[in-house]
DNA sequence: AATAGCTAATGGTCTGACCATCGGCAAATG
DNA sequence: CATTTGCCGATGGTCAGACCATTAGCTATT
C-alpha cells in the first residue's frame, strides 16, 4: 500500500495547457478560447479554471488582458518572470536595487566587450549619435540614454541577464529621471555623462573587458552618487 | 502624463503575503488564518484571496492542507516546485542562469567581505563544519554547501541580491546535484569544494573584498565545468 | 471621411452554496 | 483504564451565477 495521490481540477488544467504550449500546439502570440468556453471544454468551474489561469501566468506562461482575451507569452520567459519574484519584494529598497544595478551594468559591460557583434556596436554608436542630438532634448537624451544601456545588455547575448537590468531600470527609471530633471545641473551632467558613454562604447570597441567594465561602474557611480542624495533629502 | 498602472486585487494580496513572509512575520510552518477570515482581513472576495494563495503556492511559499489549514513552506520545499516546470529550460538558458549565478556568486562574495558581521562569519563557519563532517554523505554535504553560499548572500544585507541568488539556485540545482552525484568523482571533488570554501571564508574574514570574489570565482569555475559538459553531452 | 456613441465580448471580482477531508472529542467497547 | 468507533465542526476545494470595468468593433451622426 502507498498513499494514493490526489489529484487537483486545477493542477489537471495546468499540466493540460503547459502540455498544449510544450508540444507547440498553442504557440506564442495565440489567444485562448474564452474563460467561460474553456468551463465548458474541461467542464470545470470557473474557479478551478482562473486558479490554473493565474499560476501559469505567473509562471509567465500566459498573459491576461481585460476585455480582450488570454494569450500564450512570447518568448521563454518563465525564469526570466520567476527571477521578478526578487523584486516583488518591498519595493522600497532603493538602495538595494542601486547596487543591483551597479553590478549588472558593469558585469553586462564586461561580457559585451567579449561578445559585442558589429551590429551591437553599431546600434550602441547610434544611440549615442541619439544622446548627442539630444543634449537640449532631455526627454530624447534620456531615451537614447536607456538604449544604450539596453544594447549593451543585449551583446551579452544573455537573456536572463537582459530581462534583469530591464526590471532594475524599470524600478529605477523614475527617481533617475527626476534625478536628471534638475535644470540647473542638466547640462553639465548630461555632457559629463555623453563623455563616459563614449569612452564605455570605444572600450567595447576595443574589446577591453576590464576597461568597459571600470569605465561602466565609474559612470554609474557618479551618476547614481545624486541618486543617493536625492533619496536622504 | 504616463499610463497608468492598473493594479489587480490578487497581485496586492500577493505582495502583502510576500512580505509578511520576507520580514519573518510569517515563519516556515505557520498557519495562516484560515481563508474566509482573511477575506474578511483583506475586504475581498474569496475568489481573488484563492488566486492569491494558488500563486503563493505555486512558488512554493504556501502550501493547502484540505481540513487543516494553509501553511508557509520552508524553502526547502520551494525546490520541488520550481523543478515541476524545469523542463523549460534549455541548454542555451542554462548556460545563462549558470552565468548569472556566477556573476552573482562573485559579487556577493566581494560584498559579504566587506559588510559580514561575527554573527554571519560564525554561520558560514558552522556551515562549513557541516560540510568537513559530511564527506562521506552527499546529502548532507551538498545541504551544507548551499547553506553555506547563501548565508554569503544574506551576508551583502542585500535582500534583492539574496533573494536572486536563491531563485537561481533552486533552477540550478537538481544539475549541480546530478553533477556531484558522479561517484567516481565524488570524494576528491568534494575535498577541492571544501578547500574552495575554506579560502572563501578566510578571505572574508580578512576582509578581502577582491580576493574573496577571486576565490568565489575560481570555485563556481570548477564546480560548474562539469555542469557545461553535462548540458552538452 | 472622421468622430462620437453604442453594443457585445471578455477578464476581474464578489457572493453564496455544497462537498471531501481532517482534527478533536465523546461515547461505546474490551 | 486503554482502545476503538462514530460524530461534528472547521477548512480547503469546487461550482454556479451575478455584476463591473475595459476593450474592440460596429453604427450612426456630423
Amino acid at each position: 500500500m502507498r498513499p494514493v495521490q490526489r489529484t487537483s481540477v486545477s493542477d489537471a488544467i495546468i499540466a493540460q495547457i503547459t502540455d498544449l504550449i510544450e508540444r507547440n500546439i498553442l504557440k506564442p502570440g495565440d489567444r485562448l478560447p474564452p474563460e467561460r468556453e474553456l468551463c465548458k471544454r474541461f467542464q470545470v468551474g470557473r474557479s478551478s479554471l482562473r486558479e490554473a489561469l493565474r499560476s501559469l501566468s505567473m509562471m509567465g506562461l500566459l498573459e491576461g488582458r481585460v476585455g480582450e482575451g488570454t494569450f500564450v507569452c512570447d518568448k521563454g520567459q518563465y525564469v526570466e518572470r520567476a527571477l521578478q519574484w526578487g523584486f516583488l519584494l518591498d519595493g522600497k529598497k532603493l538602495q538595494d536595487l542601486s547596487e543591483t544595478r551597479m553590478m549588472l551594468e558593469s558585469q553586462n559591460a564586461y561580457l559585451a566587450a567579449e561578445r559585442a557583434t558589429p551590429a551591437d556596436l553599431a546600434a550602441m554608436a547610434d544611440a549615442l549619435a541619439g544622446m548627442a542630438e539630444g543634449l537640449a532634448d532631455a526627454g530624447r537624451f534620456l531615451a537614447s540614454d536607456l538604449q544604450f544601456h539596453l544594447l549593451i545588455a543585449r551583446a551579452t547575448h544573455n537573456s536572463i541577464l537582459y530581462s534583469l537590468l530591464e526590471t532594475t531600470r524599470n524600478y529605477l527609471q523614475e527617481w533617475i529621471k527626476e534625478s536628471l530633471a534638475e535644470p540647473s545641473l542638466a547640462g553639465p551632467r548630461a555632457e559629463l555623462s555623453l563623455a563616459q558613454h563614449r569612452q564605455i562604447l570605444a572600450a567595447l570597441q576595443r574589446r577591453d573587458a576590464e576597461a568597459a567594465r571600470q569605465a561602466m561602474a565609474a559612470h554609474i557611480r557618479s551618476s547614481s552618487g545624486d541618486l543617493a542624495e536625492k533619496v536622504r533629502g
